[in-house]
DNA sequence: TCAACTTTAGAAATAAAATTCCATATATAG
DNA sequence: CTATATATGGAATTTTATTTCTAAAGTTGA
């Protein structure tokens, strides 16, 4: 089926004026038309029921009763589309009204994070991942969870990876890098002090940097080459970062994946290689 | 509007001998019927209009169009909500169409892991959690790191949670637990030997478990006495463990706020302190 | 400028479809 | 076995959609 709006938008530029308005009137109505019969339409339009059927059959549907049928269905298939807000969680929710507010509030973020990220920025990320020699990875709290996560994809495909558990020694490694190598900063607020420091250090020590930030201005994005960004989220239930982890963690997802992509045969014989011995590491 | 295959289902067991014919042919074959003319139907079933007519009335609807056009709805919302299968990466993906499989196999992987969480379960666990003393983690690769995730989150509530980096010391923790106590244990495979050892430790100290692993029998969930499932996942990219680990944040999530929803005012207290300063561990 | 032609639009006629009404058949209770 | 309720389909009616026809408006070209 096709969908009546858009083939009533895309021929709008050849309407002629009797047919602009019942067009006008359809799209600004598209609910009540759905219900309505050709006569009424034709009265409400101050057109008659002959213009709106040329009109349908020039649109390419049978007639009047197919384009009303195609319309229902595409404001059935839009509404089923439609993310739907996440409510907060209430003290009386069930237990599956927590189960499936979380989950949507999680899946919103990805959705969220998808339409945040630049394709061209993240192409050019994947390119610098190839270029440069080493890998670090810098982040504190639930992100270096994050960066450690990643460091393990890397290391599956034998890419030269560092993170570090303690930020004394983070710091050191981004004083010490080299010009060839690529550091990432990963932080869900960008405006953490130890943060703000390694990104320092990185700059000075002429590295490649990306940041990995919520969306807008803040500190870390500011000292760093690159930026990728995760959806800003409000917290369910004021529990502070819930779905910026895992949005990160799409946003390592596709930094791999690209990666993977560019030496596609390489990197399926290395993870071959690392699948044999029944993957103890991967759980 | 209301699901007409659902609402004739319903009615079937109260419907003659003519409308449930009718309502057979109906359920066989909604898509052509959505298209019918009355008196085809009324053909087709060897019935006459009158009779759908009335059975479309006894069903709450206010005649033949209208059912139809609620036939027509709910076939696009049902043919909208599939979840379409994600496209495997190919050598030739694009930037965007990588940023767009990711993401989305993602967003699958959350929406399958809601659908296996049994809500009774959940509540279960949640009632576990919080009789519980000590919660003690367990996990190894990126498992390990979801489990260091769910520590943070309860840190922060004040909950006593215990996980190790090492192997062996997770499986002393194990040994030391006493029957007050609740062990998550989070593999996504369920096969992995450390964990395996973990959950017959836990069970020999007669502490409570809980398992995290993909759906089906393991032998990590067949040694704990709760089970909670994530979405089997097949791999994009041949690459291993890759939604895997957002599901299981995801059922952390869940856990963690259906402890919080137990405690509501409590947790808001709580969670109020740990934000004041400037959240630097929550980056 | 004005005839020839094309495009556009609506009224009326027609066709199709839905709905109502009614007669009849069938089952059910007394 | 009759009275009553219920179910069913055919015909009549109404509603709705579609076609046809005519007229008006606009366009083109000599």
């Amino acid at each position: 089926m096709k969908m009546p709006t858009i083939r009533l938008r895309e021929y709008l530029n050849q309407a002629s004026v009797t047919e602009k308005s019942i067009i006008d009137y359809i799209l600004l109505n598209p609910e009540s038309v759905s219900r309505m019969t050709i006569h009424k339409l034709a009265e409400l339009t101050y057109s008659s029921a002959s213009s709106i059927i040329r009109l349908c059959k020039k649109n390419g549907y049978d007639g009047f009763k197919e384009f009303s049928k195609a319309l229902v269905y595409e404001l059935a298939a839009r509404k089923a589309h439609q993310v739907k807000p996440v409510d907060e969680i209430t003290r009386s929710d069930s237990t599956q009204e927590i189960i499936d507010k979380v989950t949507q509030k999680n899946i919103l973020s990805l959705e969220d994070t998808k339409n945040l990220l630049d394709a061209e920025e993240v192409k050019r990320c994947v390119d610098l991942l190839h270029r440069s020699e080493i890998l670090c990875l810098f982040g504190i709290g639930s992100s270096l969870l994050v960066a450690k996560d990643a460091q393990l994809k890397f290391l599956r495909i034998n890419k030269k990876t560092y993170v570090s558990d303690d930020w004394h020694t983070q710091l050191l490694t981004a004083t010490n890098m080299s010009p060839n190598d690529l550091g990432i900063i990963i932080s869900y607020s960008g405006q953490t002090h130890e943060m703000i420091e390694c990104a320092k250090a990185i700059r000075e020590a002429g590295a490649e940097s990306i940041s990995i930030t919520r969306f807008g201005n803040n500190p870390v994005k500011s000292l760093c080459k690159h930026h990728l960004y995760v959806a800003a989220n409000e917290s369910l239930f004021r529990s502070g970062a819930m779905s910026s982890r895992i949005s990160l963690l799409n946003v390592i997802d596709i930094l791999y994946t690209g990666y993977n992509n560019r030496q596609y045969d390489k990197s399926l014989e290395l993870l071959a290689k690392t699948h044999i011995r029944k993957e103890p590491t991967l759980d």
